[in-house]
DNA sequence: GCTTGTTGCAACCTTCACTGTTACGACTGT
DNA sequence: ACAGTCGTAACAGTGAAGGTTGCAACAAGC
């Protein structure tokens, strides 16, 4: 499994927005938070117009632009950042469809889809648990 | 994600192997999995050396070679397939270290780090509910 | 209206994992 | 000795993701 980063740095952004807010900031930009996660800003701008169309931050543009939260953090969930930005399934189908002929063959994709399809609702479940108001709980309680 | 396919090849071989000792065969060939797959050979061999390093299925060489099941599918999981083939982590860190002088950059990994493990932990606990016996049971229960 | 700082977005390169393919040596039953 | 199959290396193709550059669009302040 190719292991993506995309959920980790979202959480990231996020959570260094609401906090930078909770400082009296109004917005804050790509720039300040690529700092932060250590990338490109616009790595940053791409996967924040990910989060923008969830409905999860909003953008300013012009002289003193940038982005806000649009809910609480409180609101929010891993799980609404994970819909955002991770598009596809977590387990894949064969590439080439399987030879209908053979009994595995045909029955195979079924059986396998409804596996993953609960195992994916178990996931959703655990990842509605966590919302961004813990990690950033969890963030500033970590020890120097 | 990029999703992959690994798993659902591998459980794809184990039913196939499954199925064919049970009509009385001694050992299966990876050409007659890989026909079965519509995938290579070798596609079939690599997955299957990974299963063999995890004690899941035997190989024989020389003439009248082939593969054959280490343990019974019943005593099969669908999570000892998955340690067999899937290395990493479902979710990755940074690819670059984020700010450690950032209150952020230097709380989020062991933050989500913790929230990754215990989904990890529940995602295995759901692998471990299905043996290789219930998928081969459902896909031969598949209607025509 | 001009300047300035920032987003929005396209284009391209690099890296990486996986799949697919070819080739060939190693092994073993007949 | 032969033939069939595994074991494995080597390499190309594919696709996703990250990184980078460049520039148009926009809006606040002067």
């Amino acid at each position: 499994m190719s292991a993506n980063s995309r959920l980790t740095i979202a959480a990231h952004a996020l959570a260094w927005i609401g906090l930078y807010q909770r400082q009296g900031h109004e917005v804050a930009t790509s720039e300040q938070i690529a700092t932060s996660a250590n990338t490109n800003p616009v790595v940053i701008r791409r996967l924040l117009g990910e989060l923008r169309r969830a409905g999860l931050v909003e953008s300013r543009r012009g002289v003193g632009a940038g982005w806000s939260l649009a809910r609480e953090l409180e609101s929010m969930t891993l799980l609404d950042v994970y819909e955002a930005v991770e598009p596809g399934p977590l387990f894949a189908m064969h590439r080439t469809t399987p030879d209908q002929g053979c009994v595995v063959g045909y029955g195979i994709q079924p059986t396998m889809q409804g596996i993953y399809e609960g195992i994916e609702e178990t996931l959703r479940h655990e990842l509605a648990r966590v919302t961004l108001a813990n990690i950033l709980r969890d963030v500033l309680a970590a020890p120097r």
